[in-house]
DNA sequence: CGGAACCTTGAGGTGTATCAATGCTTGTGG
DNA sequence: CCACAAGCATTGATACACCTCAAGGTTCCG
């Protein structure tokens, strides 16, 4: 068996999503009562978490790891719409069966919560449901700008917003900044980038391989990425560069 | 001028969108606070009630008519990214400037609060905040959805994907449900429409015709439409017919 | 070494965009 | 009451971006 589940009263102050995931805002008496319903769930990559239409018994956080969220028509076609980082959310309060397939992308570890225990504590701990709510109206903006990026863009702008996106998030996380270059391993296969895009796999090779011969990005094999000029690239994503990021 | 506003402590019990909006969950002493606060705005169609950038300083909710979330892109593209109907909230506490253009397509009016305010009886107020949390979930839902359609879908079944949204929430409106034919008038412009599914105006109009000389759907003039049968429309759009819709 | 998974590249086809002309409604002013 | 303009919609011809189908390359692992 491949699915490792562990029950770990571990200190939520150490959690590496401590100050951004679900119980953010949660003060020591909140988490000593999270502490007392979650328990660790690993999957590997290319497991499937959580099937569409399942019953959904757990809520959770990803503590590290990617995985992605997609629906599928009844001929195959697939779209993802959402990617899951660590600290995002996976679950709805209030509902029973999942909407989407959750995927792992890479090795994946969640901090899990069976629903109906989060849900009461939930309603008692207000610091929880601000914290949801603040994280489901940023979920929305993402979706919301997904949109336009499915909508208008073109397949190279399509490409450049993906890219940017990812160096800007790895800028934000090491701290480097986006005055320099910025290095990355792009955590998605072609074939899941095109799911993202609304592309074929074959038309997200082409255009990566075209802005490696513009220069706009460096590749070293097929995955590590280097971006020369953040606001290069911004500017073939069909992006305002000068949108506040670079200050 | 064109713009009205009126301060009016009219009797929320009484509101059209009383059971499905922000106060949905509140009882008689929160509604009471809620009226202390709130005002009513008029807007014409066409006219843009918030622009992209501004300044928030209020939020609110649709009372009747149809407005419409857009983002535009430097060189004029643009996509819808939401369709407000009657009881849709307005606005994002905890953020102060505007991230999308919103439009009036019919007239509007709009039941809005100043935001300092709300976000304090919000925080006060837990019922609000939890209907707020169940709407916000919804949407996020929605838009994902519709990341498949902009991403996946051809041009007929974009078109008919937005037919048989707005048919059904006309049946569900109407209380007639899904058995018989359903009869609307179209609140959107043939642009409107492209912005929202992501193609031009021709093609939204070749594919309408399209749609009309399949007997898929009937138009009188250019707005007036009855859908003789939504399982087939629905097929036409790609999705499960039997999705549990037609009980 | 052989196979599997992933990726790249090419040739040709197709769906949608673009450009352009025309039609239909509605409202306005002479 | 007609003439005209403005806004919205339809239809046609053509262009091109992306898809489809196909072959071959690279990397990794048993």
């Amino acid at each position: 068996m491949t699915l490792n589940t562990l029950v770990d009263h571990s200190n939520c102050e150490d959690c590496p999503i401590r100050h951004r995931a679900v119980c953010a805002r949660c003060d020591a008496d909140e988490l000593i009562a999270l502490e007392e319903i979650k328990y660790y769930r690993s999957f590997e990559a290319g497991q499937t978490i959580i099937w569409s239409g399942d019953q959904m018994n757990f809520v959770g956080s990803v503590v590290s790891g990617i995985a992605t969220l997609t629906q599928t028509m009844e001929d195959g076609r697939t779209q993802m719409v959402g990617l899951l980082l660590p600290s995002d959310f996976v679950g709805r309060p209030g509902r029973d069966s999942a909407a989407y397939d959750v995927v792992a992308t890479t090795d994946v570890v969640m901090c899990c919560f069976r629903k109906k225990p989060f849900e009461d504590l939930m309603n008692s701990t207000p610091h929880i449901a601000q914290r949801l709510l603040q994280m489901t109206l940023d979920e929305l903006d993402a979706a919301r700008e997904w949109m336009l990026v499915l909508g208008r863009k073109t397949a190279r702008e399509k490409i450049a917003s993906l890219l940017s996106i990812i160096a800007r998030r790895d800028a934000s996380v090491s701290q480097k900044g986006l005055s320099g270059p910025i290095v990355f391993d792009l955590p998605l296969t072609r074939e899941a980038m095109a799911d993202y895009l609304g592309l074929t796999l074959e038309t997200v090779s082409r255009q990566i391989s075209a802005l490696k011969k513009d220069k706009v990005i460096l590749l070293e094999g097929k995955r590590h990425v280097t971006v020369p000029d953040i606001g290069r690239l911004m500017e073939e994503a069909g992006d305002d560069a000068d949108g506040g990021f670079l200050v």
